[in-house]
RNA sequence: GGCGACAUAGCCAAGUGGUAAGGCAGAGGUCUGCAAAACCUCCAUUCUCCGGUUCAAAUCCGGAUGUCGCCUCCA
C-alpha cells in the first residue's frame, strides 16, 4: 500500500523495515479533560490504519501513549483541588469510555509517561553525555538544537529562520532560544521525581522518544499524530532519538488533518470545540465514526450537526441494504433461474476498487463510494423477482454480506445486526426530534384497524397526523413501520 | 515576516498525466388503495483565474486571487 509520508512530502510505497512486522507509534492524549472531536478523528484514523495493516496480514505492534503529567494536568489539578495523578487517571478512564463507544481498539502497548520516568532520565543522561544536552544551575536540562544536524527536516523549517522568529523568555537559562526542555525542575508544590539534576519532571517531547525506544526497535515503521504535532513535537522527538541512537527515528510519518468549525480550526483556545460527549448525546457513535471516514484523513474536516445528519442518511442507506440482503437470505428455497455474469463481474470490480482505494493512502472516502456501489447493486438485484429468488441471488447476497463484514471490520463500522441498528438509529432520531415512540405505536395500531376495515380516509388521516409530527409510515408485508422524516 | 496546505456541481466529497467516483438535495418514472422505502433515468463539455509544458492537464510548472494551518499548549 501507499502512504503519504510527511518526511518525504509525498505518497510512498509502504515497506516495513522488518519483513512482516510493523511498529506503529501514535501520540496519544494528554489526560486533563474530556476528548473533543479532534481527538475522535485522530483516534479513528489511526485505528483504521491499525485495522487495515492487520487486515493486510502484517504483524502490527501498535503503541499509543498517555501523557499523564504536564502543565495542563497540574493546572487542572490545582483548579479542582485534586492531585495531578488523580486527574490523569480520571481522564484516561473517560478516554476509554469514549473510545469504546467509537469502537476504537486498544493499542497493544499503552505506556504512561509517569511509569517511564527512569527511562527518560536515562535518555536525558545519555544526551548530556553525548554533548546534545546540558543542565542549568536551576536544575533544568535542555536539548541543544544546534548540535543536531537534521533539525527541521520533518516540518521543512530552516534553523536560522526559526532562530530569528524565536521567542526569548528572559527567565530561562537556555544557551539558545531554540533549545527545548528535556527535564524541568519542580516549582514549589508541583509533583516531582528525583533526578541527577534535582527534583523535577520530564519535558513533553521526551516521553515519546523514550517509550518508542523501549517498546520497539528503531526505526519505527510508522509514527503518527495530529498535523499540529509535526512541529515542534515530532521534530523534537526526532532530534532526541536520532541524537541518542544515531539511527533514523521513524520511516513513515503520518499526520491527520484537523477538524474545523465553519472552516476554522477547532481548538480550546478559540473555545469553538465540541466534546465527543456533546455529539454522542445526540447522535449514535457509529454515525460519528462514519462521518469522520467520509473525508480523507489528511483533509481538513468541517464539522457541523447538519453534516452529521447527512452522514446519518448515508449510513442508514447502507444498513438498509444489509437488512434487505438478510431478508432475502432468510428464504429457504432458491430457483435455478439464470443469474447474469455481468452482475457478478460488477461485484468483482467493486471489491477490487475498494482494496485499491484503501491501499492508496487509506482513502476511506473513496472506499465508501464503492460501498455505495455495492448498496445500489444489492437494491437492483433485490428488486428483480427472478434474480432475488435464484441460486445466483443467494450466492450474491451471501457474498455481499461477507464483503460488508470485511469492509466493516477494517473501517470499524457496519458491524451491527442491521435491523437492530436501524431501530436504534430511528429511536435516536426520534429522541432528537422529541417524538415519543409509544404514542406513535398507538397511532399505528389505530391505523392498522382502520386499514383492516378498508377505512382509507381514516387511515390517511392518521398518516397525515403522523406526518405533521414528522413521522412517516411505511407499509410492508410484515406490517407498518415508521421512521422520522 | 518565515514555512506549508487547500480551491472540483446547490451542498458535502473522491480523483496527482489519458478525457470528471460517490453521497445529500432536486426533476421525471416504476411499484403502491394513496404513500414511504427501494429501483430506473436525468442533474459539472468541466475542475478559482491567467499563462506555460505535453499528442493529452482537475492532475505537472510559473504567476495571481482566496481560504486555512504551523511558527506558543493543542489531535
Amino acid at each position: 500500500m501507499r502512504l503519504y509520508n510527511t518526511l518525504a512530502r509525498k505518497k510512498q510505497e509502504f515497506t516495513p523495515a522488518n519483513g512482516n512486522d510493523v511498529n506503529m507509534y501514535v501520540c496519544g492524549i494528554t489526560a486533563y479533560d474530556l476528548c473533543h472531536i479532534g481527538h475522535a478523528r485522530s483516534s479513528v484514523v489511526f485505528d483504521v490504519l491499525f485495522r487495515l495493516l492487520r487486515h493486510k496480514g502484517y504483524n502490527v505492534t501498535f503503541i499509543r501513549n498517555f501523557t499523564d503529567i504536564d502543565d495542563k494536568i497540574i493546572n487542572r489539578a490545582n483548579e479542582v483541588g485534586k492531585s495531578a495523578a488523580d486527574i490523569a487517571k480520571q481522564f484516561i478512564n473517560e478516554f476509554y469510555v469514549d473510545m469504546d463507544r467509537l469502537k476504537v481498539l486498544r493499542a497493544d502497548v499503552e505506556p504512561k509517561c509517569t511509569e517511564h520516568i527512569g527511562d527518560m532520565i536515562a535518555l536525558t543522561q545519555r544526551l548530556i553525555d553525548k554533548g546534545h544536552a546540558y543542565s542549568t544551575t536551576s536544575g533544568d536540562v535542555y536539548f541543544k538544537v544546534r548540535s543536531f544536524e537534521g533539525y527541521g527536516k520533518l516540518s521543512g523549517r530552516n534553523i536560522d529562520e526559526l532562530e530569528s522568529g524565536a521567542r526569548v523568555d528572559p527567565g530561562d537559562e537556555k544557551l539558545d532560544p531554540l533549545d527545548f526542555a528535556l527535564w524541568k525542575s519542580a516549582k514549589p508544590g508541583e509533583p516531582f521525581w528525583e533526578s541527577p539534576w534535582g527534583q523535577g519532571r520530564p519535558g513533553w517531547h521526551l516521553e515519546c522518544s523514550a517509550m518508542s525506544e523501549k517498546y520497539a526497535p528503531l526505526p519505527l515503521d510508522i509514527h503518527g499524530g495530529g498535523q499540529d504535532l509535526s512541529f515542534p513535537h515530532h521534530e523534537n522527538e526526532i532530534a532526541q532519538s536520532e541524537a541518542d541512537t544515531g539511527k533514523p527515528f521513524a520511516n513513515y510519518w503520518v499526520h491527520n488533518g484537523f477538524v474545523q468549525i465553519n472552516s476554522e480550526k477547532m481548538s480550546k483556545s478559540l473555545g469553538n470545540f465540541f466534546t465527543i460527549r456533546d455529539i454522542l448525546d445526540k447522535f449514535l457513535p457509529e454515525t460519528l465514526r462514519y462521518f469522520l471516514l467520509t473525508m480523507h484523513y489528511r483533509s481538513p474536516l468541517d464539522f457541523s450537526f447538519e453534516a452529521l445528519e447527512e452522514a446519518e442518511k448515508g449510513i442508514k442507506r447502507i444498513y438498509s441494504a444489509m437488512a434487505q440482503a438478510d431478508v432475502e437470505l432468510s428464504k429457504s428455497s432458491w430457483k435455478k433461474s439464470p443469474f447474469p455474469e455481468e452482475l457478478t463481474a460488477e461485484l468483482d470490480q467493486i471489491e477490487t476498487h475498494w482494496v485499491e482505494a484503501m491501499d492508496d493512502d487509506m482513502n476511506t472516502a473513496g472506499a465508501l463510494g464503492h460501498v455505495f456501489s455495492a448498496v445500489r447493486l444489492t437494491g437492483r438485484i433485490a428488486e428483480d423477482k427472478n434474480l432475488r429468488k435464484s441460486e445466483g441471488g443467494q450466492v450474491f447476497f451471501t457474498r455481499i454480506k461477507t464483503d460488508m463484514a470485511n469492509w466493516g471490520a477494517v473501517l470499524g463500522i457496519f458491524e451491527r445486526e442491521p435491523t437492530e441498528f436501524l431501530t436504534e438509529l430511528r429511536d435516536n432520531r426520534a429522541a432528537r426530534a422529541g417524538i415519543d415512540p409509544a404514542r406513535i405505536q398507538q397511532l399505528l395500531d389505530d391505523r392498522k384497524e382502520a386499514r383492516k376495515n378498508k377505512d382509507f380516509d381514516k387511515s390517511d388521516a392518521i398518516r397525515d397526523e403522523l406526518a405533521a409530527m414528522n413521522v412517516e409510515v411505511k407499509d410492508t408485508p410484515q406490517g407498518a413501520t415508521w421512521d422520522v422524516a
